[in-house]
RNA sequence: GCGCCUCUAGCUCAACGGCAGAGCAACGGACUCUUAAUCCGCAGGUUUCGGGUUCGAAUCCCGAGGGGCGCACCA
């Protein structure tokens, strides 16, 4: 648990206080520790390469003896030891009492001990910033969940894994951004503080401007701000942000979340399956060396391309006879009911049961990335209906191991059915759905400025980095989930 | 929101109705090639909090709080 400082703490900074007003404003280090590992392998045991280098980081392990001492230095790139000796080290006393956990500045000669260490055979060195609290054990770390997700600092300081997870998760999103821009994307921002929390099925978070006076929620979706930017021209957009959704947490949901959404002018939803499985492919290569991930105990193969099955097909298949969605209400209410789902509503049609019958029976069945496609038009109110069926639309859910990981779907550009279906959610949410979307009649007036044929796509990050780095708990990839606040006092 | 589990020193864990302990770190000391160094010494506790049962509670019971997992919610 979060503490203030316990006795054996405030005995540690009573004992180290006055080396504090001695810490310089800047250290001009000039060598990684990685860079010293890879630049002096080839040192013999016992020979001094003669240069002097300069290294910056946090001491890991202390091992001080007699009239010599060793100690591990760690900074982002990895560790290299110090050595130091009486004879050469200024203030050597003081370096053997460092804790661990203190940050540390040291310049020398990069050598190679006796017993075959690379190090840095410290002539000066400087406190950079003393640990007045212990992380915990050496050996074990730190395991305690709570302080891992509370405490994320101590987490990374003392868990090599912790570490790894959140580097994975900048790689991916740097990968993702290069890629796009690569394609000639440009990235956008769009506004947060929403008049009304359109793009998407949630219930949001509400706030309050004061000098407007007026009430805002935060987005649950950027798509159609997304949407109004490819308007005004911008034919390939993307952005790369946070949502909010006002809903329960679990292992897969944080109440804030990271998505890319991305917009392109002149496609339709099956060029946009094969970009995305192309750019979802070729970012797991590049983050992982591989598209073969091992999660949670599951072979995964996300090279493309992926299956593709309509939700029609695959519910069918899960319920052992055909349905699609002409099947009559009662059969498949019927169904619903036999699968265990939710309790069919009488204001569902059978677009509407027939996406609950799909969840309840074959979507946590589907391990291997799976685009599912034509989706009822009941249950998508932003996308365009299918040239073949004016009953369903043109979209795509991706499923791995049982979770939506990305939806996408040919946008409805068509302003007069974008009303209709509007009004079609306003109606639903008056009944009380309180999900529904309202009718926006900003995004309307765009409409009818005219959006070209567009293909528009969400990618949950956070989700996608969790499958990377094999993490069962999205906590695991969020710097600091949210956690319920400690009581006060 | 519901159910089950859990909370002991800074950290990792013992003690399971009978004197609250160990290892690590911290603090003091020895040691000229260490690798989780080793050795000697010292200190550290309202057992999450509040009630109750009992001669006696970290341990059993009730309540509160934090956390984990599952369910619900999440198109």
């Amino acid at each position: 648990m979060v503490d203030a400082a316990r006795p054996a703490d405030r005995l540690r900074a009573q004992h180290r206080s006055r080396a504090v007003s001695e810490i310089p404003y800047s250290y001009p280090w000039d060598t990684a520790a990685s860079a010293v590992a890879e630049q002096w392998s080839s040192l013999e045991p016992g020979e001094e390469s003669g240069a002097i280098v300069a290294v910056a980081g946090r001491i890991m392990l202390s091992r001080p003896q007699g009239k010599l001492a060793f100690a591990e230095l760690r900074d982002s790139s990895g560790s290299v030891q110090l050595f130091c000796l009486a004879k050469v080290t200024e203030d050597f006393e003081a370096f053997t009492h460092l804790s661990l956990g203190d940050w540390v500045g040291a310049t020398g000669e990069v050598v190679r001990t006796k017993r075959g260490e690379l190090s840095v055979k410290v002539t000066s060195w400087q406190l950079l910033a003393e640990a007045r609290r212990s992380f915990g054990d050496k050996w074990h770390g730190v395991s305690d969940v709570e302080t891992r997700y509370r405490q994320r600092e101590v987490d990374l300081w003392a868990n090599e894994e912790s570490r790894g997870r959140l580097l994975a998760r900048s790689a991916l999103i740097r990968n993702l951004r290069e890629r796009l821009w690569g394609q000639g994307f440009i990235e956008v921002e769009t506004p947060i503080l929403n008049p009304i929390a359109g793009g998407a099925a949630a219930r949001p978070f509400t706030t309050h401007h004061n000098a407007l006076d007026a009430t805002f929620y935060l987005r649950i979706a950027p798509e159609l701000y997304l949407k109004r930017l490819v308007v005004g021209g911008f034919e390939r957009v993307f952005e790369i942000g946070r949502l909010f959704r006002n809903e329960g947490i679990s292992t897969r949901h944080n109440p804030e979340f990271t998505t890319v959404e991305a917009y392109i002018a002149y496609m339709d939803y099956l060029g946009l399956m094969e970009l995305v499985e192309e750019l979802v492919a070729g970012i797991v290569m590049d983050v992982c060396g591989t598209t073969t991930l091992s999660y949670q105990g599951q072979t995964i193969e996300m090279g493309a391309p992926w299956r593709r099955a309509t939700m029609a097909e695959l519910t069918s298949e899960a319920v052992g006879r055909p349905v699609d969605v002409h099947t009559d209400r009662a059969v498949l209410a019927e169904l619903l009911i036999a699968a265990g789902g939710k309790a069919p509503d009488d204001s569902w049609g059978p677009g509407k049961l027939l996406a609950e019958l799909f969840e309840a029976t074959a979507e946590a069945s589907i391990v291997q990335p799976t685009f599912v496609t034509d989706h009822p038009a009941e249950t998508s109110p932003l996308a365009r209906r299918h040239r073949d069926d004016p009953d369903l639309v043109e979209r795509f859910e991706t499923f791995v191991v049982g979770r939506e990981l990305i939806n996408g779907f040919s946008e409805l550009t068509d302003p007069d059915d974008q009303r209709a279906r509007f009004e079609e959610q306003a109606a639903a949410h008056e009944a009380g759905d309180d999900e529904a979307m309202l009718v926006d009649e900003e995004y309307l007036r765009a409409l009818e400025h005219g959006l070209p044929p567009t293909a528009g796509v969400g990618i949950g990050i956070d989700r996608l980095a969790m499958l990377l780095v094999d993490a069962a708990n999205i906590r695991e990839v969020i710097a600091f989930p949210t956690l319920k606040p400690l009581p006060q006092g």
